[in-house]
DNA sequence: CTAACCTACAACCAAATGGTTGTAGATCAG
DNA sequence: CTGATCTACAACCATTTGGTTGTAGGTTAG
């Protein structure tokens, strides 16, 4: 399995912008919005009760963190979700998720192998 | 399928802490080395080059986040992992993810039905 | 052309964040 | 008991964040 074979190129630093921009309430409800239909920055700034700047300011966050990208459509600029980021995210998470299965399994090898049928093993762990 | 029961009983605001308290590539692997082994704070404190201080906030951010649990074992504080919460924010992704697999197949839907058979269909997108 | 609209960006402000040092209480070892 | 260790927490500081308002430029509509 290759699964965090897209992990391996991203950096610290932009892991950190991905997981800081999905932490406002805002910015997720923005990228839901953006995943749901591709909208102009002012077509989204209309849903929330806070200034188009604000917004404006909330997409760049999300921009910088790859979550979305924009393009120019004449006066207006078009935000489209990426979803491979989101994705990565996800499984980034699984990854770490992953290791406490690995753990686990650990620790059920060493009872195992231990003590098939007793169960006196004390001192034999780390 | 019930991916999201676990989801609704999240506010916000502990979706904020967990994306927050994930933002941060120290508190990451704070987070990894809990998962790997339980280990008291100071120990924790050992791998990074910050004072204890410094890491023992991180480790309260983990915990507000309920990313991880803390319990008192004589005089030092254990810090457990909780996956049951990486997962939450796992699965959270996913069903943004799955906005956009909708999306697409929404429009497949469209474009479907209206061209059972030719291919002109133009005018009938939105 | 003119007015309305969409965006960019700067300046400013309050609050949160991430680090430090210092002090103090509890627990364990000798 | 004494000293070392582990933790908690306060105070402080610099930087970032999330919001505001204001100004300006490009684009579309009439």
């Amino acid at each position: 399995m290759v699964v965090d074979q897209s992990l391996r190129d991203l950096s610290d630093a932009e892991i950190d912008r991905i997981f800081a921009a999905l932490a406002d309430a805002t910015r997720r409800d923005i990228l839901r919005q953006s995943m749901l239909r591709d909208q102009s920055v002012s077509e989204l700034a209309r849903n929330y009760a806070m200034s188009f700047a604000a917004v404006q300011k909330h997409v760049a966050v999300l921009e910088r963190a790859l979550l979305v990208t924009k393009e120019r459509r004449g006066r207006e600029q078009i935000v489209h979700s990426n979803p491979a980021a989101l994705r990565t995210a996800a499984r980034l998470l699984d990854a770490y998720e992953a290791l406490w299965r690995d753990r686990i399994h650990r620790i059920e090898a060493i009872l195992g192998a231990e003590t098939p049928q007793s169960g006196t093993d004390q001192g034999t762990q780390q």
